[in-house]
DNA sequence: CGTAGTCTTGAGTATCCTCAACGAGGGTGG
DNA sequence: CCACCCTCGTTGAGGATACTCAAGACTACG
């Protein structure tokens, strides 16, 4: 196992780099994203401490991960001893595949996100979904490491949709802005379902 | 290992069942799906054959699964037999790996799909993943066994606007149209990267 | 203090959704 | 065998939502 310490924006792996490793975030914050041409990057997924990644691929990865705040550290395991000793420990095979489950409900959870919704819904959803996920935060309060251009890329709108829709819901009483990237949620059961 | 034959429209489990099972489309289709207190149905994933299903969940599942065509045929696997199996052979506990990861690649590979595009994008895109998973279709047709209103679930639009795409990208002569159901893809490349 | 990146807000336009009517196809029952 | 019904699919008109272009304010950092 290895133990990196990544900037704001340093990569750990790209687009068809060989998938040669398991990952895991110890701390700070990670994006997963397609690089398209028409110079999108749609964002897959945010990696937060306890989430794993690099091993959806069969061969070559299909993403690109990097970090999204200084000092987020990544443990590194070696795939091919990782599965050399998976297949020896029945354990740590159940593990893996209990990791991969996650990975798959979390991915399956945001769809329903992305599904046919209203722009402060799909917000709504997500500042919800960064509350549970995040650990800290007393009180509601939850704090986003990236910019607006990653949650529009995330949730597939524009930037500045994505402003509005933090105004409208705090116009709307849902949630009140600690700055302007901690956001303390007031009316959580609203947030799901507002209009 | 059980097989089960069902018609169309017929449950195979339902959101909070018990997840108990494994389960693998042997031949038809079936989709995966939520439900919503508004009442609507987003579709998480359509399931073909080879594709294993029933998962992704740790206890109950989160989603219904029921089939799309008669005659879909399904195969399913008692969990707790499978995983004590799984415990003593290696091979099979890869293999169950190497299925969750299929899963994972799929999902993502739709989120992509999802991102911010217009109306014809997600439906060509949408094509394009059809004829790539499906099996027969000779030269590049499509058959597609679902209804207008399981594809706009699946996108996020209104089945109104997956039909109004479907004649745009007709118009445009990116597909023709053999039957109502059945679509031929002339300019495949073109389909992925329209405006 | 200046600069670059980030965030908010505004105005106009394009896209998509809602409501609605109509046509096509398949299955059932007389 | 034909008529009927029901579901599915297409198309139209109008209105709501989100995107694009644009300007200005705030923040962090050098």
């Amino acid at each position: 196992m290895t133990i990196t310490s990544c900037h704001r924006g340093q990569g750990i792996y790209h687009q068809s780099d060989p998938a040669q490793h398991w990952y895991c975030v110890v701390a700070g914050m990670a994006k997963k994203y397609a690089v398209l041409e028409d110079g999108r990057q749609p964002i897959v997924d945010f990696l937060l401490p306890g989430d794993f990644f690099g091993f959806g691929a069969r061969n070559a990865h299909q993403f690109t991960v990097e970090a999204v705040v200084n000092d987020t550290i990544v443990a590194s395991y070696p795939r091919r001893e990782t599965d050399s000793f998976a297949a020896r420990e029945p354990q740590l095979a159940q593990l893996m595949r209990d990791i991969a489950f996650d990975t798959i409900s979390r991915s399956q959870a945001r769809m329903i996100m992305l599904g046919r919704t209203t722009a402060s819904q799909k917000v709504g959803a997500f500042l919800v979904e960064m509350a549970n996920r995040l650990p800290g935060g007393s009180e509601g309060e939850v704090h986003l490491p990236m910019s607006r251009y990653d949650i529009a890329d995330y949730l597939g709108l524009s930037f500045e949709t994505v402003s509005r829709a933090l105004t409208d819901l705090r116009c709307r009483g849902h949630i009140t802005f600690v700055s302007a990237r901690t956001i303390r949620i007031v009316g959580l059961a609203a947030l799901g379902l507002n209009t």
